[in-house]
DNA sequence: TTGCGTGCAAAGGTTTTGCATGGCA
DNA sequence: TGCCATGCAAAACCTTTGCACGCAA
């Protein structure tokens, strides 16, 4: 991962905690904004989406479109290099995401290469679909 | 899949047939309007944009969002109902769709509902990678 | 004739950009 | 002191909605 760049302000530093403290589900700009807001220390957001960015670019952050309509959500990764590695499951009604560390998958990955000429892109390759929790609250 | 319902107008009937002509990649709504432009008879933005969201709902196109920054893109999908039972992968540089018929691969979303009580959702879930005429053409 | 489709313009929402100010190193 | 980061406002976009008119059935 590229070391962080540029000056630390506290604005930065809290946004990355909150990320952080947010790491099992996706959380949007909107959120990012009302967070700060109700913490007193309102957050302006074109500094909100300056600093994704920077976090996307340097790998420290996903970001997930959808169907754009209600705007971007961006997530933490726990560990950018291990998440090369394996691939991501997004529950589309809770929110989280799951790293999924499956060999019996990773071996897709060759498979496509090799039978269709195809070579996928883990970090950008992500699973929809519903969890088991999700799955189960439905059924009821 | 869903009958067509409503009326048959000319317009509707150019959108589906761009759409159609143009079944091996995405396009985005800037480029059907320039397209309906050229050709001497403007096609109203809302109106391209009202005819696709019928056209995704009835699954005849499939929709992208990406990263949202560029506008969604849109995609024909040859036999809708076959589509529900393999994958695609999306080529990130010259936007190609290709439908992955393969038995090895339709195995994953069974082990990944046993294995990781997960239920993927084929018509959202997309690979994104690099096709075998662009990963070429890049490594010259 | 009925009611959907279309076109235009306006509105809504998200994201970006310009510019002056403030804060880190 | 230099330079980046921030905040505010304005702008740029994409997309949706309202309304009157046109056209298919």
């Amino acid at each position: 991962m590229k070391r962080d760049s540029g000056y630390n302000t506290k604005q930065k530093e809290k946004l990355l905690e909150l990320l952080i403290s947010n790491s099992d589900r996706h959380i949007s700009v909107a959120e990012i904004g009302a967070f700060f807001a109700s913490e007193g220390s309102p957050l302006g957001t074109a500094t909100i989406y300056r600093q994704l960015d920077k976090l996307v670019e340097r790998g420290v952050v996903r970001k997930y479109s959808f169907d754009g309509k209600t705007g971007a959500c961006y997530q933490y990764i726990e560990d950018a290099s291990a998440c090369r590695e394996h691939f991501h499951l997004k529950c589309l009604s809770c929110g989280r995401l799951i790293h999924l560390d499956c060999q019996h998958l990773m071996g897709i990955n060759q498979h496509i290469a090799q039978h269709h000429g195809f070579y996928i892109d883990p970090a950008q390759t992500v699973f929809y679909g519903k969890c088991a929790d999700c799955a189960e609250k439905e059924d009821s």
